[in-house]
DNA sequence: TTATTATATCAATAGTTCTTGATGTATGGA
DNA sequence: TCCATACATCAAGAACTATTGATATAATAA
């Protein structure tokens, strides 16, 4: 992960429709949702879905595998962890005690 | 932490001078960073660094503090916490095991 | 008070991003 | 082959964002 993966990356998560899209498929978990039944879920035009995705898919938050005629797409969870170990890289100016509870509360919701 | 923090820390992120300052403080730690030397250490001009560093103040991922002439910016880890707690909510469709790698990468940086 | 240092705000321009209608491509069924 | 379904791409206008020079404010020192 470089400086411009996670830039896309953030940059990927800065609009309503794909930060929906990425919780979703958070919750989805491994079983993921095909771009229709993502779009009809949240709402969202075809054309605007398909664009949203294939941002959110470049910039390495979710993955996609077509399926027949259907293309399931799924959060990516390495590129999550990669993109927060960038983030916090040397973080807390050597105490850790600092940044534990973000991780604490990242825990507790698994 | 609701959908519109989100998407105001997410888009704080987008932007390499925001990126670079955000990670710059988290390295900072504890006793942070004025605004001079942040902009002095990135090599930004003063009013692009103001402008930015408001930016990444009102989405709660830094704080800031005046001190005498000077105004001493800190990472705010209780925002980042609100942040990654909110993006992964529910995650991973009742499999935990999918998103421990990312709170491990993370705990080892700590 | 006047000057200096440190930072913030403003208004305008330049650049970027979003959405949309239209159209293209891929897959599978009749 | 022809059609329907599922998704992607394109071009253009609208909306948003970043940077800049100029200026304002806040704290401190002379």
């Amino acid at each position: 992960m470089d400086k411009n993966n996670a830039l896309t990356a953030f940059s990927a998560l800065s609009q309503e429709t794909r930060l929906d899209v990425f919780r979703l498929l958070v919750k989805a978990g491994e079983t993921g949702m095909s771009a229709g039944d993502i779009g009809d879920t949240l709402g969202v035009r075809q054309n605007t879905m398909s664009a949203n995705l294939a941002i959110l898919a470049r910039s390495g938050l979710i993955r996609s595998k077509r399926e027949g005629r259907s293309i399931r797409y799924l959060a990516d969870m390495d590129g999550m962890r990669g993109l927060l170990a960038f983030l916090m890289e040397d973080c807390c100016g050597g105490q850790p005690e600092l940044c534990q509870p973000v991780i604490n509360e990242l825990a507790c919701v698994c």
